[in-house]
DNA sequence: TGTCATTCAATGACGTGTCATATAAGTTGG
DNA sequence: CCAACTTATATGACACGTCATTGAATGACA
């Protein structure tokens, strides 16, 4: 029934449930309040800052996340509804589609990635 | 401006990600195809089965868990609804509730506990 | 070349979480 | 004992994620 072992794991997992949502949500709430945008959205803004050179990005950043295809086109949309990412359709492959950073997001994430750098240091201590 | 201790945080963070999504998708999946029921329905069924003594535990059960009181009253709402739980009025503070697991509730918990320890097991290896 | 299968992204329906608030019960100070 | 405050839970509006599906482009191959 419940052996030592099992009692371990469950507190791992519920030590990484704690740690996942106490950090989560102290970036969300100091990205939403200073900057307007949410965890997953800096999350992709901060995905693209890293790949300016790639083309064809929208597929290959999300293997890079555990979002789902269909959460990544929401957040890429509302990030190009609020004109921090352009989309730009690919030249050789015209289904895909390939993202860059507009210069107000690359402004906006530079100031945003030391809050999320500080909160990350401070709650993964 | 990305130091390596940046990048080094930046990895863990992702890495606590990874598994977090990767380890309560798999138990969500397994639990909503095999019992009917989510991950966060399990888990609070599995701290009542945990502390089958105390009294007015609503309240005392959200401190142990990242969930909302809200979030906590709604998964409580559809446990009840289910036949896993009931709610039982404190005698001392009518404010408060009582939870108990059901027959079906504790019977269900058993099966759901072996399931979820395993993919714990093979998640957090 | 014409069909059939596959791949990339977007969308609509839906469930569940969050915030703000409501309701009800308890507490405290005059 | 009554106002004002606090505490425990429930609820409604809303945001976001998921699944299933669609539309469009590509690939494979007879």
């Amino acid at each position: 029934m419940a052996t030592p072992q099992d009692r371990q794991l469950v507190e791992q997992w519920r030590s990484i449930q704690t740690t996942y949502f106490r950090t989560a949500g102290a970036i969300d709430r100091a990205l939403e309040s200073r900057f307007n945008i949410g965890l997953t959205e800096f999350e992709i803004l901060d995905l693209v800052a890293e790949s300016e050179d790639a083309a064809c990005r929208m597929k290959q950043l999300g293997e890079r996340t555990p979002m789902t295809q269909s959460a990544m086109s929401k957040v890429v949309d509302r990030l190009d509804k609020a004109g921090l990412v352009s989309r730009h359709s690919c030249e050789d492959d015209r289904r895909s589609l390939f993202l860059e950073l507009t210069d107000a997001g690359r402004a906006l994430h530079r100031e945003a990635a030391i809050e999320h750098r500080a909160l990350l240091k401070e709650n993964l201590a």
